[in-house]
RNA sequence: GGGCGAUUAGCUCAGUGGGAGAGCGCUUCCCUCACACGGAAGAGGCCACUGGUUCGAUACCAGUAUCGCCCACCA
């Protein structure tokens, strides 16, 4: 017995929390410039500060991990880019949050005070996921840990931001932007999440200036927006309405009179009753209307999405109708105005309507389009190269199914609206001169100032000194700090140095694949690739690898509020990390979503266990001397077994190039348990009692084969093969710095594998015969075989040892007449016949029932084969090889068949006597 | 409204122009000196439906149904 001792049990607690210290003291993942390998990069998707460790995070890193774990095996020199991201309103809205439960508030405190407490939550309590990444395994740089607000990404983001608007990318404006209410922001298209919504259309009855008997009906969603209507629009060539094109309405509730226009694009006849009101200050196609016909903007709404109308002279607006929804939300307006229009007779018709709303990806709010002045990136010269490298293949997105998502989204894309109203992130590095613009800056009560949106800006990497213009000293920062994302977009090279040319960005650049969900595709991937082109000229990685979305059991998204989470710490406490890691990997099967249930991982800690146990037994194994022989002079379990792992090591390769995780796990997983566990380990066990050259030879090839195993199944399961490694006979620190097993020509032996095939077939219908005959495992019993085929039979016959230990029985192998045919049950698998000796306690009815079941099948099989082959055009145009498969398939049946027929044949009799 | 994907064993999912697969679950027998988180043997499926292409379709094509996802300012 060997010295080594370990418990039947795999334990990973222990386990893992020491490995992972060890490798981030000994900084085995540690990027050198001096590597002489190729480099292979990844950058992580930056976590939220805010964040802690969900099933997503943990399959997108556990995913990477793999891929860099196992190209630092195989030599390259990788770097994993560890980092986290500010999250400017998730971060801000946290702090917020705690202020609000002491009491305080953002606006009590100033901006200089609330920073500085966001950094104070930072240092406190931010970036706890960092740690649970590690506990994960993730073997990322961590001495290069980054973070989105470091100096350096500042930095990076500044001069971004510089050379952008130099280029005449980066302008300032006043748009329609989509507003949250709530977090008191812009924010960009696709920070809007739509929902269905079951709303109203209301008809709204606008008599027609100049003549008492016509009238034109509009019909809208939002009547409350109706006091910053400046025009009603028809479709020109509509015969309802085309005559009153040019003439004018009256807006009830006022005395407001509003042109008529015609507008094709914003109109649909069939819509409604083809006859729209514009609110250019409210709604973007009406915006668009507005510009086309010159008209007038009017915002009716405060940043809090509360009705402003007092301003409305009273000799327009009904002051009773003004003091009836003034600093209402516009949910609550509604109903107030809807009132008002029916007693006004205004209001003909309120019928059902589907709609969607727009809401805050952030707090859920319902977003506003509202008019204000935004800083905007000019997004067109940014999106067609970054069209071109996918469509030229220097970036290869991976499944290649989301080529055209990407695509599609790229050519229709509008300018990113980049500034935001929150302090927490990067403030945007303009100034405006307040000589410049004198009372056009206003101060607000607060304190802040309002800077109209035809300021002039002066952009700069730092702040000026005086403006450029005028001189003048007195200089204000532009307030608005930009959205998180810019900063993320320019991760790939910020996290390396740029813009110093530094020699981390030119060895590390650009990075070699990025790992990552469909859900920032948009946010994050297309931005990267836009930056990444216009300032590095090169692409920020070659391959995009998409994976799937984790869901619950029942395919919902998992989300805190409905309950489902499946916690992946609390899954690594009770099953292990490397089970986790496993359960994912196999999962990750591309273009489709995860389900992922608790019992899954279940089945993979029993796989750890597995290997574990495999371990122990070859630690158990292995006293007395060991000797390397030439793989085709070693024993004929050896050879197949190596055989096989070559074959597992050439598949688990070609899978991992192709980023085919699931393939690459499950090809472990049965090779290790269903070949390795349960043929190989089993075949050797009577060589390793012998105290022969054999058992020398097989305790060299045990250590050299599950050696080999622990390296590739390492980059899947780190903790539980470093463990055993340690543990088993090695030279080195670590299986970390292992090389990743290649292929070994030598090892491939397809006449092993030819004789495995008959060995394991013998073994099997042997056993089937034990079960048929109900004979207990422990029982020895004596069989007879033989096989049509010479060959075969001479397989069996050198093989006869091994065939009685994983049958325990005593084998004779003769000709079919020479059976004692009296006493044996013949069963058959194609060529080959196996007799099992009957020896009392039968029960008679069982057996015959599944022989007979067994010859039926095969029976119909048969017939359904012998039908094809009688089909004149199958035997004429089918391909000559698949024909002759057939053939030799149905002369294999039916001996099969004729055996089974005559153990039948026997069991009866045997059933009469 | 547009686009994409899915539909295969009770569940979760692979897969291929020519004999239906895995894991989990289930049944039976076994605590055999690595492992009961185990071993052995099983049961279970008109591969969603309808047409077409083909000697041959679960696979390729078209349509239908159901489900899901992404995108979208029809008021």
């Amino acid at each position: 017995m060997s010295q080594v001792h370990l418990d039947k049990t795999y334990d990973p607690k222990a386990v893992e929390d020491r490995w992972c210290q060890t490798w981030i003291d000994r900084r085995y993942a540690h990027a050198s410039l001096d590597h002489p390998g190729s480099p292979y990069t990844i950058v992580i998707p930056p976590p939220n500060v805010t964040g802690s460790l969900h099933i997503g995070h943990a399959l997108n890193n556990s995913l990477q991990d793999i891929l860099i774990r196992w190209r630092r095996m195989q030599g390259r020199n990788t770097l994993w880019m560890p980092g986290m991201d500010h999250a400017g309103i998730a971060t801000q809205n946290v702090v917020e949050k705690q202020l609000q439960a002491e009491g305080s508030s953002r606006a009590a405190l100033g901006r200089e005070a609330f920073v500085a407490r966001v950094w104070e939550w930072r240092a406190r309590s931010g970036g706890i996921i960092i740690e649970q990444l590690k506990r994960l395994g993730a073997s990322c740089d961590w001495d290069r840990l980054r973070f989105t607000l470091d100096e350096g990404l500042s930095r990076a983001v500044r001069e971004v931001f510089v050379r952008l608007h130099e280029d005449g990318l980066m302008y300032r404006g006043e748009r329609l932007i989509n507003w949250c209410p709530r977090c008191l922001t812009a924010l960009s298209d696709i920070e809007v999440e739509h929902e269905d919504h079951n709303g109203k259309l209301y008809h709204i009855v606008y008599p027609v200036v100049g003549d008492d008997t016509t009238t034109l009906t509009v019909a809208t969603t939002r009547p409350e927006t109706m006091l910053g209507d400046t025009a009603v629009a028809v479709h020109p060539d509509d015969p309802r309405y085309r005559h009153l094109i040019g003439r004018r309405v009256r807006l009830p509730l006022t005395t407001r009179e509003l042109p008529i226009v015609g507008d094709s694009l914003l109109v649909n006849r069939e819509f409604g009753t083809g006859a729209v009101k514009i609110t250019p200050a409210h709604d973007f196609s009406d915006f668009e209307a507005g510009e086309r016909h010159r008209l007038p903007r009017l915002s009716i709404l405060d940043i809090h999405g509360r009705l402003d109308v007092e301003g409305m002279r009273a000799a327009e607006v009904d002051q009773t109708v003004i003091q009836d929804i003034a600093q209402l939300p516009v949910l609550k307006a509604r109903p107030k105005v809807e009132l008002r229009l029916k007693e006004a007779g205004s209001l003909t018709k309120v019928e059902d309507h589907k709609m969607v709303l727009g809401k805050c990806y952030r707090c859920k709010t319902v977003v506003e389009p509202f008019l204000s002045p935004q800083w905007f990136v000019k997004i067109a010269p940014l999106a067609e190269p970054a069209i071109r490298a996918v469509e030229e293949g220097r970036i290869r997105i991976v499944p290649e199914g989301w080529v055209n998502n990407y695509l599609g989204w790229m050519r229709e894309i509008k300018d990113w609206c980049v500034s935001r109203q929150i302090w927490w992130g990067h403030q945007i590095p303009a100034w405006y001169c307040r000589a410049c613009h004198g009372s056009a800056l206003q101060q607000r009560a607060d304190g802040s100032w309002i800077i109209p949106p035809d300021a002039s800006p002066i952009v700069a990497r730092t702040a000026p000194a005086a403006c450029p213009r005028c001189g003048g000293t007195e200089l204000l920062r532009d307030p608005d700090v930009l959205d998180t994302w810019f900063s993320s977009a320019l991760w790939p090279f910020s996290t390396l140095g740029w813009p110093d040319e530094t020699a981390e960005l030119r060895r590390f650049y650009p990075t070699s694949t990025l790992v990552t969900g469909l859900d920032i595709l948009f946010f994050w991937v297309a931005r990267m690739i836009m930056m990444g082109l216009r300032f590095t000229g090169d692409v920020p990685f070659r391959d995009v690898y998409i994976h799937a979305l984790v869901r619950d059991a029942e395919g919902h998204k998992m989300s805190k509020s409905k309950g489902n989470v499946i916690d992946p710490l609390h899954v690594m406490h009770q099953y292990g990390t490397d089970a986790l890691r496993f359960t994912l990997a196999s999962m990750a099967s591309p273009g489709r979503d995860i389900k992922l249930a608790e019992e899954r991982i279940e089945g993979y800690r029993n796989f750890a266990n597995k290997i574990w146990n495999a371990a122990r037994f070859i630690l158990m194994n292995l006293e007395g001397e060991r000797e390397g022989l030439p793989p085709a002079s070693r024993p004929f379990a050896d050879r197949w077994m190596l055989s096989r792992l070559d074959h597992a090591i050439r598949q688990v390769t070609t899978s991992l190039e192709q980023y085919r995780f699931d393939q690459a796990a499950s090809q472990l997983y049965h090779f290790i348990w269903h070949e390795y566990c349960d043929w190989y380990l089993e075949l050797i066990k009577p060589a390793l009692q012998a105290q022969a050259a054999e058992a020398r030879a097989t305790r060299h090839t045990l250590v050299e084969s599950f050696d080999a195993i622990l390296r590739v199944l390492h980059p899947f399961m780190p903790y539980l093969t470093e463990e055993i490694w340690q543990k088993m006979p090695h030279e080195g620190d670590s299986i970390m710095l292992q090389p990743f097993p290649t292929s070994r020509p030598e090892w491939d032996d397809k006449d092993a594998e030819t004789q495995f095939e008959v060995l394991s077939k013998f073994v099997t219908t042997a056993r089937l015969g034990r079960a048929l005959l109900t004979i207990p495992p422990g029982q020895r019993v004596t069989l007879y075989g033989t096989s049509t085929d010479a060959e075969e039979l001479a397989t069996l016959m050198q093989l006869r040892p091994s065939a009685e230990v994983l049958s325990k029985a005593t084998l004779h192998l003769q000709p079919l007449p020479d059976w004692p045919t009296e006493r044996v049950l013949r069963l058959a698998e194609e060529r080959l016949s196996v007799g099992v000796a009957v020896e009392g306690g039968l029960d008679l009815d069982k057996t015959l029932g599944r022989v007979a079941k067994q010859r039926q099948d095969v029976a119909k099989e048969a017939s359904r084969l012998e039908a094809k082959l009688a089909n004149a055009s199958f035997t004429s145009k089918a391909p000559g090889d698949v024909v002759a498969e057939h053939e030799e398939r149905l002369r294999s049946l039916r001996h099969e068949a004729a055996i089974l027929a005559s153990s039948e044949e026997q069991l009866s009799r045997m059933g009469r006597s």
